[in-house]
DNA sequence: TTTTATATATAGATAAAACCTATATAATAG
DNA sequence: CTATTATATAGGTTTTATCTATATATAAAA
């Protein structure tokens, strides 16, 4: 049995002839009597009592064409439905983002990418590494944007940009007079840092080769506050280039500086699963976050 | 698109693998992979998201599916009820019959019927012949029981019996002394005839060569009001031999003779379109009637 | 009554599709 | 690194749907 016989059937019952359903189904009238006649035989009973000059539809004919004609509705809805989803932004894209990274990069790719495609719809989620990757694991979210991770064969990733980091100090600190700041400077400095749930804390405290065991320092969960800190003198700390606000030298009297070191910087990159199967919303939300960050980045490392 | 790959995606949901499913549908796997793989394609979407460890369905492959399983059960119930229309007498059968046939043949095969097919569903229309016809091409009757009727190339007919004519008198009309009636001995009879739209009347009134354009003798339009005026002594008629009953000698003084004549008989027929589609049926209820009634006529005629 | 026009059915060949077996690829577990 | 398990691919076979040509049947026209 199939759908095609169905629509068969229907056109029969609506042009009251054979020769008429052929043509409006696009096959020859032999085809489509003949799978009529298929169709029939199955079914066990006849659907037309045909002559060549009148065609009637039985009983048992009317209760399998208004049967047939609910399915083909069904059918065409399904079609419908699918070739709607096939803007590959019909679904919403759930994007996993960590919390030094989010506040930052989300305003300066999210209304670009709105402009240039009005009916993309972005859902983020804003949680530390490993939380992240349990809910793409699951399938609860799509996409990471996340910095360094463990490999994990089951994962993909495109690399987006590299984001230096800076050292922000307050006005007075001894780091004020040197031109250049080295990791080493730093041995000397309080340095403030994240708590172990943030990637951003054991790549800094790796950098300054301090031990990540060590909770001395640790006396935030997030940026803003390290920055507050440091605003009220309490020490020095490292911050991802992003997240650099052009307000702080003004109203907080904090002063930054590149740090010069190579590997003074962490990687972010968009991370999905192997098999996700929307991968073209994929890319373009990484083009979106192309376009637009690296630019950024270059400005702020120009302050 | 196909039934049978809805039925193969919501195998593959149901059982969570390819290979399961495969086995479920009684098809190789690499079949159903196919197949589905053709599906997506042409949907424009990915239903399963599969790795060689793991099956996860995308959130339009939900959609997709639950639509599917919907269209799946109505194509279900749509084949239950055609298996179930296998029966012949899952439809009740329209039978027209003539007002001088159906009170006396209906009786004796209804309950016979009945009781070898229990199912069995019978309409009956008593109507006189033209009108009966015309029913049965427009569709509103299936079969017809009728005697005489002009050729129709649109119709089939089967002979079911002869019905010999007898006549009916009142005791002391001088037929009661002729050992045996001819029509001949007619002429000088007052012989009482339906009205024209019965076909028995013409019948008749060839056989007993009077004019049938003559409303001379034409004083009722059932057979039983030409008994009771028989009996009043209005003068004598000719009865189809089911019509006769035991009781008119003992309580209505009626006497009767079969008339010893070659053509003084009706033949009974069941005639149908000739593509009508439940032709099963037709014949199980000529078997039914051959069964019972010539058998009937028989003991009459010994009467 | 024969012819013409129209509609469905049948026959035989061709094209399309679904399917199978064998094998490749991939990923996890031991 | 191998064994196990699951899905994908390749190539050939079978089944099904389709086409063209023609037959059959009926009603209308000649």
């Amino acid at each position: 049995m199939n759908i095609r016989d169905f629509k068969y059937i229907i056109a029969v019952a609506d042009y009251k002839s054979f020769y008429k359903a052929a043509m409006h189904c696009n096959v020859s009238q032999p085809t489509l009597s003949g799978q009529i006649k298929k169709l029939e035989d199955y079914l066990g009973n006849k659907i037309f009592e045909r002559t060549t000059k009148s065609l009637s539809i039985t009983p048992f004919g009317e209760e399998i064409i208004s049967k047939a004609r609910v399915i083909i509705q069904d059918v065409d809805a399904l079609t419908e439905f699918s070739f709607k989803s096939k803007n590959p932004w019909s679904l919403p894209l759930k994007v996993g983002i960590i919390p030094t990274l989010g506040p930052y990069l989300i305003p300066k790719f999210y209304l670009y990418l709105k402009k240039i495609i009005p009916e993309a719809k972005v859902i983020f989620d804003e949680n530390v590494t490993s939380i992240l990757l349990d809910k793409l694991s699951s399938g609860e979210l799509d996409v990471l944007l996340i910095s360094d991770m463990e490999k994990n064969s089951a994962f993909t990733s495109i690399d987006l940009f590299e984001e230096p980091f800076w050292v922000a100090f307050k006005r007075g600190n001894q780091l004020e007079h040197l031109n250049s700041v080295q990791p080493k400077d730093l041995a000397s400095q309080n340095v403030l840092l994240l708590n172990k749930t943030h990637c951003l804390r054991s790549q800094i405290s790796n950098l300054i080769s301090q031990q990540d065991e060590s909770d001395l320092n640790t006396i935030a969960s997030s940026l803003e506050t390290l920055i507050n800190l440091v605003a009220a003198g309490e020490g020095c700390t490292l911050v991802p280039a992003l997240a650099l606000q052009s307000a702080w030298t003004t109203d907080m009297g904090i002063l930054v500086r590149k740090l010069d070191d190579q590997s003074a910087n962490r990687k972010i990159r968009l991370v999905f699963r192997k098999n996700f199967t929307r991968t073209k919303q994929v890319h373009e939300l990484a083009k979106m976050i192309g376009y637009q960050s690296p630019n950024t980045v270059k400005i702020l490392m120009k302050n």
